[in-house]
DNA sequence: TATCAATATATTGTTGACAATTTCTATGAC
DNA sequence: GTCATAGAAATTGTCAACAATATATTGATA
């Protein structure tokens, strides 16, 4: 029965992987930090060996830059480079709501309500008005990739891309500057989904997200990072 | 002045990094296949050490899958996967080239004719269909990309959902099946470039993968792999 | 002959040591 | 005080050895 008792099922660099993954899109690490093998791997309780593996898997996730006989750093983004990731997010989210709408069962939809429910409970406190500005914007649109049921597309989304905005609002200690709105735009969405009408759908997802990057751009005028 | 010729401007986990994405991309290393690091390690004449972090970089851009205590893979691709990809390259692309439009010179132009003309050639001896089949399409829709000047969507298209259709047409030993239409949407797609029309060029990008999409998938109900 | 267990071999996972390079520090010249 | 230089310290790159696990082989049994 508990054959498998003595096989671990992961490696130390695995595990370290995702500890120091999750460390970055968390802001722990912050952008910009060079990663410092000797302390990490005193940290961490284990050998450079499997460290750098680690290191080196997040080099090819583009989560770290590598110089040869310099060492690691986690990358950092400025808003030309979130602007881009706006641009992609535009179009691919586009496409994951045509998807979508062929996919989704009512029940998906009811979940998608669910969310949003909570999301709008949540936001009527001060503090739960942070918590949703901060992940509950990115949960609605996971749940919409995953629908999709594309998982190239679900991989780029919810695998690379939304990290990076993790890391980035981190790293800028800024929120979505919308969350009303949004929250409206959110339902039509719903709507477009409920009806089975992709291209609407789609329409309306691009017109959120285009809308979004907006705000980034005027932000950029004003500041510049 | 040749104070830097003492430092080693890559390290050989970089070289071999590279030589095995070359190796996987290209089919030398066909899909499905078992990476022996004892054997690699003697073949590029390294120790295992830097062999492992270039498979764990390989790991991260997903060209290779490991489980541990068993070794790594190179991916491989299944007709829904590939269809995948390119659901994302129609959005993509279309994106692409709505940003081309914007971006691109008379020069930029000039030169996507020019390669055009050189395709058109190659086409013509039938060695040469051969190459335009395997690698020129691809060539186009590189150039348009690099137009667009969004990195992180020519790191997508080009470092990424390229190489893995070169893969699957190495794995399947098959060819884009309708290059003389291909060639003439090329060429009507510059047409769009050259005037500006960005919506344009999206329309006609997005319709010329979507016919190579169709292609497929009819391709999938004759066999199933 | 097929199946299972025990052993042997090969492969992967991990570590510590050493070499190569960079970064920090202190000394001295101007 | 600033700058450059030489040496010291720290960090990265590489390797070989060992431990842990998986795979292959052998032989015994039904």
């Amino acid at each position: 029965m508990d054959s498998q008792v003595h096989s671990k099922t992961s490696t130390l660099a695995d595990d370290v992987f995702d500890q120091l993954r999750t460390a970055i899109v968390k802001g722990e690490l912050a952008p910009g930090t060079k990663v410092n093998e000797p302390q990490l791997s005193k940290q961490y309780g284990i050998s450079r060996g499997p460290l750098r593996e680690a290191i080196r898997r997040l080099e090819g996730c583009k989560l770290v830059e590598i110089k040869p006989n310099i060492g690691a750093k986690v990358i950092s983004l400025n808003k030309v480079q979130v602007i881009e990731i706006y641009e992609i997010r535009e179009s691919l989210e586009g496409l994951a709501c045509q998807l979508a709408a062929v996919n989704a069962t009512a029940e998906d939809c009811n979940k998608l309500r669910d969310l949003l429910t909570h999301h709008e409970q949540q936001i009527q406190s001060e503090n739960g008005r942070l918590y949703y500005q901060k992940e509950g914007d990115l949960d609605f649109h996971y749940l919409i990739v995953q629908l999709s049921a594309n998982t190239r597309l679900f991989d780029i989304l919810c695998g690379e891309l939304y990290h990076l905005l993790r890391l980035y609002r981190c790293q800028t200690s800024s929120a979505p500057s919308r969350p009303v709105q949004a929250f409206k735009e959110h339902h039509q969405i719903v709507d477009a989904l409920e009806a089975r009408d992709g291209e609407l759908a789609e329409l309306l997802m691009r017109r959120h997200i285009a809308s979004a990057r907006q705000t980034l751009i005027s932000q950029l005028s004003e500041t510049n990072q």
